[in-house]
DNA sequence: CGGTTGTTTGACGCAGTTCAAGCGGAGTGG
DNA sequence: CCACTCCGCTTGAACTGCGTCAAACAACCG
């Protein structure tokens, strides 16, 4: 289960922790392509967490345009904020086909509450999920069409390495120009030329849904980019401040 | 105390709760304009909470430009991020001068732990939050200048009232017009001219620190402003899932 | 082999940037 | 009380990055 990969990449999980885990996600379902799995307005009936394929979080304009504002990878859960907010703002789609392990929101309350450890881990994912949004506010606010591409292409690097995806220098992205302008928030056309630019470049080659990074510190220069919004180091802070269960070392005060 | 506000909007709270805020967050600390409360890099000391005043969250560029990716309003604590995460991967800065509630960390903790639904209201507006970059991210990547500048001045019509801090038509709105172009991605130059076309077009006046929206619908249709993502009408869900110390409804399975 | 979906290329136009200068108000020092 | 300065707002003119339109091309699929 790629949940439990991703989750020990931070700290490591007792064997009972794994089995819970895999016991709560025991159910998979499969969506095609261009299937929407979650939809905007709706409250969600599962929880979901991606274990192969490609999706996005998108939000649609009245024009018809979309912009996609996020790209969970395998391992990520993708729909813990329905836990506290009642309908979802965004329609989460399938970009391929994708397989997802679901759980009903009361098995995985009886997880946390079970592992609250396990609790405090998936949130972290969602703390830093809004980093990555943040992030992304600034690519499409203050960076040109050429720095936007790249650093996107710098921030899936990382991330897809991060889950054990990425090969080397090259990562699996079968995302069409289409699906890459709505995520930069530009015309089809123009990322076609950018793209064609950064391979012009020995800076990357993308074809046949898959990305190769040939320069990175080049790539990174361009993109501007800084990992540090991941937050792909630091320490695990296994510690969920907000249930008081456990005890753990303390950020000392003020 | 602000924060008392803004959770009381979503659910009444207990005098015992009520107090025990006010002595977690007793301290108040004062930030000239242009100060910064928390700088990108650094694990903070403490936990804030706006009181008065204006800021941004905001990310800064090599090439020394800016974007602004949030307005925390009176009432919001602007970095509970921190319990969990080790490093700022923004900064915080006054735009005006302002007054802040502190408090330490393991105070909040305490606090969180001895009323658990506390926590869970506090960390509610942190996934509200998320859900308030993923618009900005479609504001700065989808829509035109005039778009971009009429959906934030809804944006922040709608948070300011839910505060409080509305009065009917108008609020205080004391930003220069370089700060909205950090918040909007534009130049200075193209914000003046846009805000020039909006008053023009008697949907706003904005003048001395205060914006008046004349027109909400036209504005409001400008901007293609639709509050939902702002969720603030969801009805409480004071039952936060990652404790396991309290009961509450469920919403329940697959 | 034709239809559909995705990529590529070219020509043109415009929204928004950049540069530059003028203007008004608020604060400060003489 | 005036003079000077700084900061924010406003305006104009010139430039350009990116969008739009249109069409050709390539790959996949039934």
């Amino acid at each position: 289960l790629d949940i439990i990969r991703k989750l020990e990449l931070r700290s490591p999980l007792s064997t009972d922790e794994k089995s819970a885990l895999r016991a709560t996600f025991a159910t998979v379902r499969t969506f095609d392509r261009d299937q929407d799995l979650l939809t905007d307005g709706e409250h969600p009936a599962f929880v979901g967490a991606l274990l192969e394929g490609f999706i996005c979080r998108q939000k649609a304009l009245a024009a018809g345009q979309r912009q996609i504002v996020s790209f969970p990878l395998p391992g990520d859960i993708f729909d813990l904020n329905t836990f506290v907010v009642e309908r979802m703002d965004h329609t989460v789609s399938a970009l391929t086909r994708c397989r997802v392990a679901v759980a009903s929101h009361a098995a995985v309350r009886t997880l946390t509450e079970t592992y609250p450890r396990l609790g405090a881990m998936l949130w972290r994912d969602a703390i830093v999920e809004g980093s990555v949004f943040r992030e992304w506010v600034v690519n499409c606010g203050r960076r040109n069409a050429r720095e936007r591409t790249a650093h996107l292409f710098c921030e899936l690097a990382v991330r897809m390495t991060e889950v054990g995806l990425a090969n080397g220098q090259s990562y699996p992205l079968p995302l069409t120009q289409a699906n890459l302008s709505d995520a930069t928030g530009l015309s089809v056309v123009h990322v076609n030329r950018v793209v064609q630019q950064l391979r012009a470049d020995k800076l990357i080659s993308l074809a046949k849904g898959r990305l190769t990074i040939h320069d990175w510190n080049g790539l990174a220069l361009v993109g501007g980019f800084r990992a540090g919004y991941l937050h792909s180091g630091d320490k695990a802070r296994a510690r969920w401040p907000f249930h008081g269960l456990d005890q753990g070392e303390g950020d000392a005060a003020a």
